[in-house]
DNA sequence: CGGATTGTTGAGGATACTCAAGTTAGGTGG
DNA sequence: CCACCTAACTTGAGTATCCTCAACAATCCG
């Protein structure tokens, strides 16, 4: 995009600041605003009417949030909440529109951000409808390691806080089963330091284990 | 659109028609083609690394499908065959780049195709993640009967051949459980016909017994 | 230091899968 | 038009996976 267009662009935004734990906006609520990630970590959760909770996505630095137009919703179907303090640039809605009108290259980087989560949600779809419970988790947490991941001498090091519910919600299981995996894997030297800061020391056999290609320590 | 810009984008276009049972494109095919479905009804399914096979959509007509391009993908992700005989446009995927660029309703159009699906997927991820089997066997049928089901005096009919062994496969369980669940249902009177074209005929219960306001029959 | 949140671990049980054997429906060819 | 053949479906029994419930332990944070 040439300096100028990306300076009318950026006229518009704002920027915000989130600590850890704020929310940027939640599920339900009139969608005013989209948004990018500049900095920080944040996570999109959805509650079900039974109350349950499910993660749908990360959002990392670079990525685009809070599209409710694009999905012709005038809600967020999401809520998105930091996980690490995080800055984001925030647009109108009202701009939405235009901007696809009359900068072209916005609206491929929608289309082409909008097929990475669609091929995103396809994989996890195939997970949970054809996985047992240790390989979808084992895929979970090497997306994690991918996507956010920083690698030291041949392990991913997740560097923001993940709990084992939210990896639960992630994988469509329960808080229980998620902790006696990563147990199980800890003992067995795959994985370590659970609680904060996730290390995967053995990315290769997660990989096999993901894959079906390996028992499963269960 | 205007008339002068549809006489252009259809000038790139030419047409084939599709046997019930045919493929359109294959599974990991280099995608040359990008398609509109102009009649009939098609699935998309693709199949895991250990075979197992899951229904990623119902393409019905008007939709565009085989959009590997927006995905940045080389090759088609999926198979679509036709469930009956079908007609469908296709275009070089060489022009998908200039179709984008000079024609910002389609654009738009294909951010909104993409929008609906991305919308489709988080629900069915969702439903997999947190539903029990016959909520999320109801949901489907609700689903099909929703994007391509005729009214008929109260009740839907679903107008093409659905095995159960697709059903099985649009909410991860086994051709078995589905035959179960269909064969409770038939016997209480909700639904008819359950081989070749199905009619719901108590959506309204079946809607209950999705949203888990309703017992279950098994 | 104390309360709250998060995680651990065990026992028991339900859901839905696997395996297996039969049945029905639908299409095909004689 | 009927007989046959194949694919799709039905149904039962046994069982594995994973969830629920429950009690306890560890960690975090002010």
């Amino acid at each position: 995009m040439a300096p100028a267009e990306l300076d009318d662009v950026l006229r518009g935004a704002s920027s915000r600041r989130f600590a850890a734990g704020e929310t940027v906006f939640e599920q339900g609520q009139l969608a005013t605003e989209f948004f990018v990630l500049l900095n920080g970590r944040l996570k999109v959760t959805q509650v079900t009417p039974e109350g349950q909770q499910i993660v749908v996505r990360m959002v990392n630095s670079g990525d685009l949030f809070g599209i409710a137009k694009a999905l012709r919703r005038p809600d967020y179907p999401g809520t998105a909440t930091a996980v690490v303090e995080s800055l984001v640039l925030e647009w109108p809605m009202a701009n939405w529109d235009s901007f696809m009108r009359d900068h072209p290259a916005m609206a491929v980087n929608a289309i082409q951000t909008m097929g990475g989560r669609l091929q995103e949600a396809h994989t996890r779809m195939r997970e949970l409808a054809t996985e047992e419970v240790e390989r979808r988790i084992a895929h979970a947490v090497l997306r994690l390691g991918q996507q956010s991941g920083k690698k030291e001498a041949g392990c991913i090091r997740i560097d923001f806080p993940i709990s084992k519910q939210d990896i639960a919600e992630m994988t469509g299981t329960t808080l229980h089963t998620v902790s006696r995996v990563l147990t199980a894997w800890e003992t067995a030297g795959l994985i370590e330091g659970g609680r904060q800061k996730l290390l995967i020391k053995e990315p290769h056999k997660l990989l096999l284990i993901g894959d079906g290609r390996m028992p499963g320590l269960l």
